[in-house]
DNA sequence: CCGAATAAAGAAAACGTTGTCATTTCGTAG
DNA sequence: CTACGAAATGACAACGTTTTCTTTATTCGG
């Protein structure tokens, strides 16, 4: 169980240790005939650099952190899963860290949060990725930052989006296609740029259609369970009511539902539902919900793979850039207008 | 921001290098003044001892992995945030490994995680922390076990201990307290030891109070939300029916809900109904649950700390075995019988 | 075809700790 | 008071890399 080491595939492709470290660390001055021989033999004795080692000369810590703001557990679990699945394997660890995305004083914890940690890289999510304050404060130091966000950011280079705009705007269809033309949009939490995306995808569904956007079956909304709750009472106020809700998250939609049992409203019959996110909670409700479904932890699994590839020169590639396609996932909350 | 290394804590103290190494790992070969000035120098220079270089020399990996088999994400994400938090400052790291409890191989397969990770420590969860082939297995390994588990298995040194029969019992008793007498019950997954935990507390209970347990009113159950749904078909269809019904978990609880909605029956009115877990679908749920909540976060914290602090002659000492009192979270879905 | 500039490769030191083994100090029996 | 074994301490090598510096090979203008 003994393991290789650099002085080994020196000997076995017949050139000196530093020139093995240089093929590792993809310096530029080895000529390739002989990066060729090294690449071999380092493959053929299956070759791992120590960790330790490394590590313990050039002062790199192998440490991505993850930051967030975020109370869904759903989401951060499953950010947490694919960030740890890109991590099996190679050297690199996460480390976690909350943070507030309001406080005054962010940049300089996210700086203590970096330094006190030695981390190599850091991962964004939403709402973080939105805070213009930081990403320039972030480019400016020594580390590689992976967003995981919505994507118009064009001057990020690390960047695993999901297309969130487009796959509201194919939900609006989907509920438009039921024969619904009386359709209300509760909005996302106004601090995350996915709210105005998806709201976006909405309209832009409504007016191709030409469907009226009605202000009032417009409600604000932060993507709490209460804030559902909370436009339900306003909604169910009207005069006037829409046919079909579309909740920017499936709390939110079950705050709707809760409110409509309370008061005796059958849902989906007096309105139909739709959410965001495939929370595990779509699924256990009655009705259960229509909901777009992100890879969220493919997105972190990227993320972070993309910082690796980044620092690790001998690390597998892959593109920086990627986009990530919902899906949307069929349940009872939506039926024909009837 | 240079750190500060041995050679330095040495020269302030007065001693060789290898002294001050020698009081970091405790060895027993030092004179208790030495030790003293030692360790005023320590903690005079603020010295934290180089993770790299230890590991480079001594082949530990300051590595903790964690197996579990669970499908419940609310669960698994309050571990992982618990694991993390007790990492937080440390030089030790989390490692993830999903395994089948019932696969044959799983003894080696958990055997390949901990020499392929060389991990220093093993945090089981339930259902694995049952599995007595595998527990006698990694007794003879060398490595730390720190266990997530019920109480009763006394030859474990780490433990970190929901109370669930407590618990139950506790939570049967506020049901009797509404004034129910037929009380039903849905079983856990057979294979984790906390399901007959669970029964347990409720059978004490409802002996203590002279109420019958009725075999027909006791139902299967594996922890889904499916097998809730099954479990409520069954019920519903019985000319006797209870007017309380204990769920083993949060989810089997929105099974039986979504049932009752389907076919028209109003919770809680016909039927009082309590979860187990506070998963966040308790509360999103209407009527919301009434459940019992465990400090999982607290619990994995506290595993992991166990290890470290047998591992790590620096870091804190903390108990090594720690029951984890649970709450009662009262919701709608208990009311008065009636 | 020479010599300077440049590219490629190597030797040895260094990172901060622990392991090995030698040395010093101490306590106590004789 | 000596001698001897045990306890305490220290000097130095070692871990597997990277870095610095030096040496060797190659290229190219004149």
């Amino acid at each position: 169980m003994k393991n290789i080491t650099i002085t080994e595939v020196a000997k076995d492709a017949g050139v000196s240790i530093k020139t093995v470290s240089r093929v590792i660390n993809q310096a530029k001055e080895v000529a390739g005939i002989t990066r060729e021989k090294v690449l071999k033999s380092i493959k053929k004795l299956d070759f791992k650099p120590n960790k330790d080692a490394r590590s313990l000369k050039s002062k790199k810590s192998f440490l991505i952190g993850i930051i967030y703001d975020n109370p869904n557990k759903y989401y951060l679990s499953d950010i947490q899963t694919g960030a740890l699945k890109a991590c099996q394997d190679t050297n690199y660890n996460i480390v976690l860290q909350e943070c507030n995305y309001r406080s005054k004083d962010l940049t300089s914890k996210v700086s203590h949060f970096i330094n006190n940690a030695e981390l190599n890289g850091l991962v964004l999510t939403p709402p973080l990725c939105d805070n213009a304050t930081l990403l320039d404060y972030l480019a400016k130091q020594n580390i590689h930052v992976s967003l995981i966000s919505p994507p118009p950011l064009s001057n990020y280079d690390l960047l695993s989006s999901g297309n969130d705009e487009e796959a509201a705007y194919l939900m609006t269809k989907k509920i438009i296609s039921y024969g619904h033309v009386k359709i209300g949009f509760i909005y996302g939490h106004k601090d995350h740029s996915v709210s105005h995306q998806r709201y976006h995808g909405f309209h832009k569904a409504l007016m191709e259609s030409d469907i009226e956007v009605k202000q009032p079956w417009i409600f604000k909304g932060d993507f709490s369970f209460n804030s559902g709750y909370t436009a339900a009472q306003s909604l169910f106020n009207l005069k006037s009511k829409p046919s079909a809700l579309f909740c920017s998250n499936d709390s939110m939609a079950a705050g709707v539902i809760k409110f409509a049992y309370q008061n005796r409203i059958s849902i989906p019959q007096k309105l139909s539902i739709t959410g965001f996110d495939d929370s595990m909670i779509a699924e256990e409700i009655w009705p259960s919900l229509t909901t777009v479904k992100q890879p969220v932890k493919d997105m972190a699994d990227h993320a972070v793979q993309c910082i690796i590839s980044l620092i690790d020169p001998m690390s597998n590639k892959v593109p920086l850039t990627k986009i990530f396609p919902s899906k949307i996932i069929m349940r009872e909350s939506l039926v024909q207008k009837g």
